[in-house]
DNA sequence: ACCTGAACACCGTTCAAGT
DNA sequence: ACCTGAACACCGTTCAAGT
């Protein structure tokens, strides 16, 4: 039911994005084309040129919403938490969710890529190092190594566990447990005391 | 100095495989050009899809090889190791060196994929599952929950800083600690009673 | 049985030309 | 300023034809 287009589109930038979002979560990365991006929103091939220097401009730019929404759902996480260790635990279940629900997003938000190396999807990683002090401070966390590294190591075990989730790793082994068990056992070990409600 | 081809090349599957893990390795997997190979090896175009069903099959071999070169890194861990809590810690080792040296072919051996979903390198995660079960049963890892559960988190932590750290991730913390000292970190929380040399 | 040559559909990207 | 049309180099894949 859209009116004829005009010949300039007017947001064609906008569309783009919009429209790119379904594509990529339809196709993948991989797959994911600008050329069929163009057709579906009804423009030339050259047309998306003039509001993105290439396919990997788009995509970062997919993934820049993705970083946004990462970030306000870690966010929420720690919003909701009744201290501080309880934040720590709810970022981790919030992290795996995203994975899950994202999986195509979340794979190019961590991507290895020239000029822009994958990243902690920052200023998340700063959410989660302050969750991750605060918790040490608390004693929920083991302070036998400075903050940063603890965060590091909890960091690289949910993200870990969300690329082997997401790629369909663990339901090999037969676990289809709801993601809130998965985080339980998964930073299990990094408690010191216990958890309020652990 | 190679002689001139003749029509039939005689071995060309062989010879796929090893321009492949080269341009593999030079390339990364998003720009492994099957033509680019065919050209490498002096053959049509449509030569190897005569050895290889497609590009997808080819790169599948390539993640087979890198699965077999993985396995033996993880059985002379083990070998080397003075007793099951330092297998697992010389596990986390060549883990983390695997992904570092080879880091593209990492990347395929974990990919998702239609029919072929991203697992753990089995044998591989056999082996490591072995030595988590023992490393449990001589006290150097906690029993709250069973083997199998811990070491899918232990491998998640391996994995996720393999993946963050080939990616450039936590070289972007400004951390350029060995591997040994990373494994450390990494798999601090995990013991439940010193390491022998820990 | 194994490989070539030529073709097809698709892609990312560029650029002169249109509005 | 923004978009089209047509072109270029490249890709994966297929298939009749060559050895």
């Amino acid at each position: 039911m859209a009116a004829q287009q005009p010949y300039h589109h007017g947001s064609l930038r906008e569309a783009l994005l919009v429209a790119g979002r379904e594509l990529l979560a339809e196709r993948g990365p991989d797959a994911f084309s600008l050329s069929e991006l163009a057709r579906r929103v009804g423009v030339s091939t050259a047309a998306p040129y003039r509001h993105f220097a290439d396919r990997d401009a788009i995509i970062d730019a997919l993934a820049d919403e993705g970083y946004v929404i990462f970030h306000a759902a870690l966010r929420e996480a720690v919003a909701a938490a009744a201290d501080p260790g309880d934040a720590v635990a709810r970022i981790g279940v919030a992290y795996l969710r995203f994975a899950v629900e994202h999986p195509a997003v979340f794979q190019i938000m961590f991507r290895d890529r020239e000029g822009r190396p994958a990243e902690y999807g920052p200023p998340s990683f700063q959410t989660f190092f302050e969750a991750v002090v605060l918790a040490q401070q608390e004693g929920y966390l083991a302070d036998r190594y400075p903050a940063h590294s603890v965060a590091r190591s909890i960091w690289a075990t949910l993200h870990g566990a969300a690329v082997l989730d997401s790629a369909g790793g663990f339901s090999k082994l037969g676990i289809g447990a709801p993601l809130e068990q998965l985080a339980v056992e998964l930073l299990d070990s990094y408690w010191v005391r216990p958890r309020p409600g652990g």
